[in-house]
This record gives C-alpha cells, structure tokens and sequence, in this order.
DNA sequence: TGAAAACAGTACCTGAATGGTCCTGATTGC
DNA sequence: GCAATCAGGACCATTCAGGTACTGTTTTCA
C-alpha cells in the first residue's frame, strides 16, 4: 500500500505537540504520552530514535525532557522518514543492492527506479512537519 | 523504508518483456518467466493481478498468453502501484479509516497526510513504465 | 472427441519485518 | 543519597507480504 511505517506518524505528532512547549521547556516522554494518548513506552521510543536523528534534543536528570532543535517548519518530512523508516528507496533492487534478487542479470529495470525514489522525494522535502500541524501553507505544491 | 511491495517491481519487469512481443503476439506466463528469471509461479501471479487492473489481457487455451493492453508510455506508474500495492495512502489513518488508531481524538495530523498523499501520487503520475523501461526521457521531471 | 496447453481463481503456508513492551544502565537535580 | 528522567538495547507477539500449490475453465490441435 505504499505505506511508511506508524511510528512516522507517531513521530509527526509527537513533534507537533513539542512544539507547544515553552522556549528552552522541555517536555517529558510520559507527559508528551499523556497528551498524545499513545503508549508511554511507544512515545518514549519515538523520542529515542528522533534523538538519535538529532530532531530533537534529550535533556536528562530529574527536570529533563525533550526538546525541538530546530522549528517545525524547518524540519522537511523527509527527515522524520529518514530517521525512522531508514532511507527513501521504494525498491530493495536498487543502486547498491546486489545479490538480494534474482533477476539481476536480465532486468531491464535494474536501477531504474532511481529517478523515481529522487521524484518523491523531491515532492517529501517540499513539505514540512509545520505543513502538517496546521499550517498547510504549500503542502502538495511541492509538484507542481 | 518507504518501500513498495517486490511484485510491483517484477511487474515493471514483465511488463517490460510484454513490450518486445510481436503486434497481436501474446507471451505466455512460462516463456516470461524463462526471459526474466522469475519464478513460474510468482510471474504467473503477477499477470494475474495486472490483468485484473486491465493492465495486460490474457488469452487462454493452447496458444493463449498476455498481452499489453496499452502501450507502455501511455501506462503511468501509479497504476501498477495501485494494482499492486492498492491505492497510494501512505498511512492507515487517513481520511476514512476510523478506529483503527487510538489517538485520534487528540491527533493533530489526522487527515493531515492528504497533501502528502496527493503530492507523491502527482509526482508518480508522471512516470510511466517506458521511462523504466529504458527511456528516461521524462522521468524524475514530474516534480520541478 | 479427447488430450494438452494455458489462463483464472482461490486457498494455504512460511518468513520477515513492524509494532509494542520491558529491563538495565547513565545522568541530572533535589 | 534518592528520585526522576533519558539512553540503549533486548525481547516477544502480531501482522502482512512473498511465495507455492491446487482446482477449474477455456481454447487449440491431433
Ligand atoms: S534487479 Fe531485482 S528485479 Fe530487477
Ligand atoms: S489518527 Fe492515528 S495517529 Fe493520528
């Protein structure tokens, strides 16, 4: 279904409501679990890997949480995918993958699907997770 | 990872070797899967499939086989995503699927992915399987 | 008329990947 | 020193895609 994973969904809202917080506040994984309505340990894993991906910052210690290094609407949706589905690739047959399929030697596709993958995202960066708060200021005008 | 479903990708294949049949000529689903190194019976499921999109059309009895429908150039790639794959929704909870996520009382992206939607579904409408197929002539141009 | 070839449809099985949970350690503040 | 919180990893269950097999229907040829 072309689907990207739950957890970026999870990840967009949960950005969203960090972005609620106060300048230099920080927001803990129960209380943003709380507010969310997912599961504390869900959230808490979603913090982790945007950690990881540097879209958020941990601060720890009794008073710690989490907190947004850069605005929303400077924050492609690309990244959010990048930092949990892995890298945008539609097709495991593609650039470096070798020896995962069988039909290397005759596929005509063989590396086709590159101008595809840079065609979507393409379309990914022009929109950011501000865009999906709220502000659909240019979402889908991306294509055109 | 963003990825769509393998048979899309042997799907792009076998519609490519579809091409090089002979005007009213048909392939069968054998003599296919001989030309790319597919399993018979994943090919066979393949053609299946795409036939029912209406993508290729099949002739039974001794001599039958498939046959494209279209021309590949006028076969955008959305359509074999979508014969394949479904319909292109990158997730579950979007516009019609209620209780599927607990969140969405609290959601602040709920129905929110439509722009994203729209904007990868313009972005591959542009694509068709010619362009895989060996003559990237237009591709990746969709999105500028 | 019979047999063979090929599509059509369905049903089942297996494997991997996601989603979700939990536990243990490191760090900070009171 | 204690509590709260993040950090990291390991673990299990579920789901779904991928693949296979079977049966039925249609068409051609001997
Ligand atoms: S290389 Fe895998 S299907 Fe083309
Ligand atoms: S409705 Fe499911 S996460 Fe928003």
């Amino acid at each position: 279904m072309l689907r990207l994973s739950k957890l970026t969904d999870y990840a967009v809202v949960v950005l969203t409501r960090l972005e609620e917080a106060e300048e230099g506040g920080v927001l803990t994984a129960p209380g943003l679990a709380a507010a969310t309505g997912l599961g504390e340990p869900t959230v808490s894993k979603v913090l982790k890997i945007l950690s990881h991906a540097g879209l958020v910052e941990g601060r720890r210690g009794a008073l710690g949480g989490y907190r947004l290094t850069r605005p929303l609407a400077a924050m492609p949706l690309t990244d959010v995918i990048a930092a949990i589905d892995g890298p945008i690739a539609l097709t495991a047959c593609v650039d470096n993958s070798i020896g995962v399929c069988d039909a290397e030697a005759t596929c005509p596709v063989r590396g086709r699907w590159d101008p595809v993958n840079d065609a979507i995202r393409r379309a990914l960066s022009g929109i950011s997770i501000a865009d999906l708060a709220g502000a659909p200021q240019r979402a889908a005008l991306a294509a055109e």
